[in-house]
DNA sequence: AGTAGAAGTTAGGCATACCGAAACCATACT
DNA sequence: AGTATGGTTTCGGTATGCCTAACTTCTACT
């Protein structure tokens, strides 16, 4: 009798710079469908567009990206299982960094991005066991499952909101740790209830209320705010509705 | 009035190969005063002899080391500094690693040896005060300060020990995860008292007593045993005797 | 002192990942 | 349809850090 192995788990050896393109490709893509061009992924990665050509050859050699020259970029079932387990990485380090190290929500990102490329796989079981196998960071962005299984929240971007609209905080950009500060200064957090008011004209700040009863306080937002905050409605709250399995 | 500007504290950004070797030149040195020489270099870096004879020309280049064509490697006073913030950085993680994650010290070394390249000032300072500052790694390594002064115990190779010797163990060496396996096993392990019965003929096993009184038992050390285990004389203990400051 | 073999260095190459400049393609506008 | 414009790729080149193979220097033994 035959016994088949089960197709190794090839555990190619993925460079840090493999693993940045993919994340950034995701990231592009985790909000809305669309897939990156050259040029976006040159400007978020930092680097000359030649590079990012040079790469993406290799990634495409690799399997993990579809591309076609002069289209944009995809990733394939294996770059987004990749991508998946980069950012999982990268969020359960922040949110050990501010449990456990008394990190403030504002400086961790930058940590996040050099350790997400040195620690172990037994290195990231121990942090998530520790943490309780928690399912959002600081930031509100939801940690993808060991298996690959992310639960996206269903929220909307602040600044697409209409007058009325109502909910809460569920997810905070944190590209800007300067925007980080502000919002803990004015006390803006996650989870907080908030409501849109109206909007200034002109394409004027929009204004929203802060909390509820005696406790609410207004805000004029700029487009740079509204636009890194993210809204969802009352009741759906934590994280639930679209759960997105990829297989690995 | 002309204010002089403290020497700026140039942040030359060291690469992780640049940070292994001043570590292992370090490390070579640490329990005797002997410089490495180029294939000794090579071996414990497992690279080959030319790739050390380059890179160790950069490194002269950058004031981290002293060498002469076709002689031993030493430390300047600015690459020992380098080294020890590594070792520093090494042994903290490792701690770190067995006392928040659950790590077993056999598992540690090659973890901390990632993440020492990775993790920033900042990680460094909160680790060592959420770990009480300590002075000792699992292995009974001695935690060099921030400011680069360094306690060594007083202690010698239990394979170096004339029988009648007795004392604590203070120091096991780490780069056997093995070893380190084995010794959890028979539960010989850091700080525990030990006395030297005798040796077998011929070159053979060191016979040790380990603990005192009814709990005591021997055991029969072969050489990479007791090459790998640390006596300090009873009294002397923790880490005292040799402080060594290095300026920055 | 002479020389063999070990220890160390130099020379030429490879892989990764980046760059600027030049060539190329696609689209959108007249 | 024809072309300008901007996005994309290709082409040489750079820096690190590693390798093997060939060569040089040192050392220790006869």
């Amino acid at each position: 009798m035959v016994t088949v192995k089960p197709a190794a788990v090839k555990p190619t050896p993925t460079s840090s710079s493999v693993e940045d393109y993919v994340k950034v490709i995701y990231a592009f893509t985790e909000w809305q469908d669309k897939p990156i061009t050259s040029t976006q992924l040159a400007t978020r990665l930092g680097v000359a567009n030649s590079s990012v050509s040079e790469m993406v050859r290799k990634l495409k050699d690799q399997g993990l990206v579809d591309h076609q020259p002069y289209s944009a970029v995809r990733l394939t079932a294996e770059g987004q299982s990749l991508a998946l387990s980069m950012v999982r990485r990268h969020r359960l380090l922040e949110t050990y960094l501010v449990q456990e190290l008394g990190y403030s929500w504002d400086e961790v990102h930058d940590e996040a991005e050099l350790l997400e490329h040195a620690v172990s796989d037994t290195f990231i079981e121990r942090m998530d066991a520790k943490l309780g196998r928690p399912s959002r960071d600081p930031h509100g962005d939801p940690i993808p499952a060991a298996d690959g299984s992310v639960t996206m929240p269903a929220a909307h971007r602040m600044s697409q909101l209409d007058p009325g609209h109502s909910g809460r905080i569920t997810r905070i950009s944190d590209h800007d740790p300067e925007l980080l500060r502000y919002l803990d200064q004015q006390r803006i957090g996650l989870d907080a209830p908030i409501r849109v008011q109206g909007r200034k004209p002109f394409g004027g700040a929009l204004v929203v209320r802060v909390g509820t009863g005696p406790a609410a306080r207004d805000f004029d937002l700029t487009e740079e705010v509204s636009e890194a905050l993210w809204v969802s409605p009352e009741g759906t709250h934590p994280g639930c509705t679209l759960t997105r399995t990829t297989l690995t």
